[in-house]
RNA sequence: GGAGAGAUGGCAGAGUGGUCGAAUGCGGUGGUCUUGAAAACCAUUGUACCGCAAGGUACCGGGGGUUCGAAUCCCUCUCUCUCCGCCA
């Protein structure tokens, strides 16, 4: 969510800035700017009334003390008018302040100045690309080669579940397995500390990453406990900073954390949602960054980097590409996609998304640091990205390398698989 | 699940109706002293909103109520702790 300054401040920059996504902006922000107006009118209004009120009620007190009862009893009726009229501006202001929170959440992150104009996925930008794509004898998917080689099974999923969620055996279970354990310590040894979070959280962690109100459809909720399935680690590791104020020697604060994440995916059908193209449950590293505003994005930059190291590693061919405004995330001020080809489907998978939110997040989180230079505390940048999502990448391994033998596993795996190949 | 206790500033901990935004201690910051450091001493030390400022307002787990006046009384929700039961 912008702050009500950052729109006050920079009213026209900013209308400018959000029409790079494609829609115009400029009645959210007048609407944004007179609702302001009008609670501080209240506010002002309001304040006044209950001085008064204050006041009066320690007269009331002292005559009270002095014994003089009866202007104590006048003074009694005044306070009781102050007092209706401070609950009625009290209701005004409450409503007021909704209204403006309404406005302000239905406006998204001011888009980086970098960030491309476009409508669609077409107008994203390429940045650059990597690795080699196979070519290969005989394509198969992979949802074909994960039953010839029994490794993953959709249908015992159903069964147990429902759709979507996949049973993983014996050495599919053991590649993901040895996935988690090579992207975690790969994330270590860049420096990120290491959270194993709760895969639930209650409505504030929810609201405080932004997953709430809008998207409460995406979540799994259990109604019983009014807790939420995390839809990605990001969730819960953001939301340890949730209320802190920071020192600035605390930046940066680097995290990563695996989880299994949950999506409901309502609405997805077809051949997009194909084995393991898109699932209800799937398993995920995520990297989480704090960063000093100023720092955010060489921090992003570091971020697309070290992930562009994961998938070269994987020796998967991969490119990396920039949204443009029209397919920008609701609260990111910039993002990088990384896509792998996955030769049997013939396709290009995303497998990260890196962000950089700005304060966009920080500002619902309440995250925050001491300035040393004014001793204000001003809003910390969040900034997040999958390092990696692993069922995409097992999409791509098992299709890109098939072979007539097996499916090799590539060699940085292979110290955590203990096998070399899948036969 | 049953019974009880509790939630106060960065932490510990007082405060049971009026001058309490809140004692005291610790911690933090600045200073005095010192060659330096420690100790000691002095000062300072929350967040948000309105205002050019002076100043004002709100916040003692959340919400509601009683009262002229609530950290303090009442209702309600949430959470924590102790004991019992169940249990990986």
């Amino acid at each position: 969510m912008l702050t009500i300054n950052q729109i006050r401040n920079n009213t026209t920059e900013v209308i400018k800035k959000l029409s790079v996504r494609n829609k115009n902006f400029q009645v959210h922000i007048q609407n944004a700017l007179d609702e302001d107006d009008n609670r501080k009118r209240i506010q002002a209004e309001l304040d006044e009334t209950l001085e008064k009120s204050n006041r009066l009620a320690k007269e009331i007190g002292l005559l009270y003390k002095e014994g003089k009862q009866n202007e104590a009893n006048s003074a009694k009726n005044e306070a009781v008018n102050l007092k209706d009229a401070s609950k009625e501006l009290t209701e005004k202001l409450n409503l007021s302040k909704e209204n403006l929170q309404t406005i302000l959440s239905e406006i998204p992150n001011i888009p980086h100045i970098s960030v491309p104009e476009g409508k669609s996925e077409a107008d994203n930008e390429l940045i650059r690309s990597g690795g080699q794509i196979p070519k290969l004898k005989i394509k198969k998917a992979h949802w074909d080669l994960a039953s010839e080689y029994d490794i993953i099974d959709f249908e015992l999923g159903n069964k147990i579940t429902g759709a979507g969620f996949p049973v993983y055996k014996s050495k599919g279970a053991k590649l993901q397995r040895a996935l988690i354990a090579f992207f975690l310590e790969e994330a270590e040894n860049a420096g990120y500390q290491e959270i194993m979070p709760p895969l639930m959280v209650n409505e504030a962690s929810g609201f405080g990453t932004g997953q709430l109100p809008d998207k409460e459809g995406q979540m799994y909720h259990m109604t019983a406990d009014n807790l939420y399935m995390i839809p990605t680690a990001e969730v819960p590791v953001t939301n340890i900073l949730r209320d802190v104020i920071l020192n600035e020697e605390d930046f940066p604060i680097m995290m990563t954390a695996y989880s299994a994440c949950f999506r409901r995916e309502a609405g997805s059908y077809g051949k997009d949602v194909r084995g393991l193209n898109r699932l209800h449950q799937f398993d995920k590293v995520e990297i989480v960054q704090i960063s000093h505003p100023e720092k955010s994005y060489d921090t992003l930059n570091e971020m697309v980097n070290y992930v562009e190291t994961l998938v070269q590693k994987l020796e998967l061919p991969y490119r990396i590409i920039k949204l443009c405004g029209g397919d920008l995330g609701f609260t990111s001020a910039l993002t990088y996609d990384f896509e792998v080809y996955s030769a049997g489907q013939d396709k290009w998978l995303e497998v990260s998304s890196v962000s950089n939110f700005e304060s966009f997040q920080a500002n619902r989180l309440k995250l925050r640091y001491k300035s040393k230079v004014d001793k204000q505390t001003v809003l910390a940048h969040t900034l997040n990205g999958s390092a990696l999502a692993l069922p995409r990448i097992v999409a791509a391994l098992l299709e890109n390398n098939y072979t007539e033998n097996g499916i090799k596993i590539p060699e940085v795996l292979q110290k955590y698989t203990k096998f070399d190949i899948i036969n």
